[in-house]
DNA sequence: CAGCTGACAGATTTCAATATCTGTCAGCTG
DNA sequence: CAGCTGACAGATATTGAAATCTGTCAGCTG
């Protein structure tokens, strides 16, 4: 828990949400709790964060960035693209997936939070899509890659491997042939890639 | 309704149960309003499914097969494999959509279903992924599709379309960038599965 | 006077009493 | 006597009163 004296800031807001969404789980964690945890009183959260709702939108707007953040270092490499790829995905479905196994509890909390918030997701595969056409951008620069519309193409293939990064799937990817598949699937991909 | 004079038979109980889900929803359809509706006491539905869990099953399956029966006649035919998985995955994706559009709240209904029945669903994804594997032996027989393991590669193509026929997605089946979004994603499956 | 408090109204959630449902079975009926 | 009924026990759902929460704001405090 971060300290009680420090002046109040958004940051320590989100940071404490955090704390008791983890502790509380998202049905049970409310306005008054976080305000509890943080030592004021809740009139003093609702002069950072308009609503109940728009804190905790910016919780998961936190911890989808997160992702993305880690995401972004294999887009700027200058490597192969096809390799680029293959790590991208490889990347987003080893992180989801090790989210949703290490702590059930907390990434379904995030499920309920992604799921209340409207701007929050849409932004994140915006993100990510855009990751995705730089990838395919340098794949066609570099002739290993067929495409007439990058943007196109990138949304095509982030549909494509849904399975592998959309947290409704969570529940396979603790399977065993779930390596195979995705190995499957990726390859299919590439193949629709090459030039 | 079907006649209540007739003797008592599993399908008058199923089309009865459809009935009345269709008129309740899932919450609320309870075995006793099926015997109502039937005209006997629950004690009999008893008689022909040993519980309500049972019951429900049933009706999912009988409603998934239906799909899986209106795609087997493309499987069936006699023409190019390519047109085939393009007319395939167009007509699951039809079916799923206007399924989903035309009566939402009967959709859900059996998305409730779905969720609560163990088995209907693995069984109608073997199912319509088997119809797959033989038009991609098809393709492969035909030259046209290159695959070393045809069963595999169906898993993978029925996995990239999962955003076009998962209930999941249905929101995004009404947007009007999924008719684009469609079209990329089968172009790319496509590219990816030509010898 | 910028930032925090705490009382307040209306909305939402909790909880326990009450009603309904599921699944069984002894016995009725045609 | 094969098939149906309806009463029953335990499980589940509904309901409404009480408790809690959300969001506001007048006024306190450093």
């Amino acid at each position: 828990m971060p300290p009680t004296s420090e002046t109040l800031t958004a940051e320590r807001i989100l940071e404490t949400t955090e704390e008791v969404l983890r502790r509380h789980g998202p049905a049970k964690a409310t306005v008054v709790d976080v305000a509890r945890a943080l030592g004021v009183s809740h009139g003093s959260v609702y002069r950072h964060f308009r609503t109940k709702a728009a804190l905790r939108e910016a919780v998961t707007k936190r911890w989808l960035d997160r992702t993305s953040e880690a995401l972004a270092g294999i887009v700027a490499e200058d490597r192969d693209p096809e390799a680029r790829l293959r790590d991208w995905l490889r990347g987003l479905f080893d992180a989801k997936r090790r989210k949703a196994g290490d702590d059930p509890e907390l990434f379904a909390t995030y499920m309920v939070l992604t799921g209340e918030s409207n701007e929050a997701v849409p932004e994140h595969i915006d993100d990510l899509t855009a990751q995705l056409t730089r990838i395919i951008e340098a794949g066609v620069a570099a002739g290993t890659f067929a495409s007439d519309d990058p943007q196109s193409t990138a949304r095509a293939v982030f549909h494509a491997t849904g399975r592998f990064h959309d947290p409704c799937y969570a529940p396979e990817w603790a399977q065993p042939e779930a390596e195979a598949d995705f190995a499957a699937l990726v390859e299919l991909v590439v193949l629709g890639l090459r030039a």
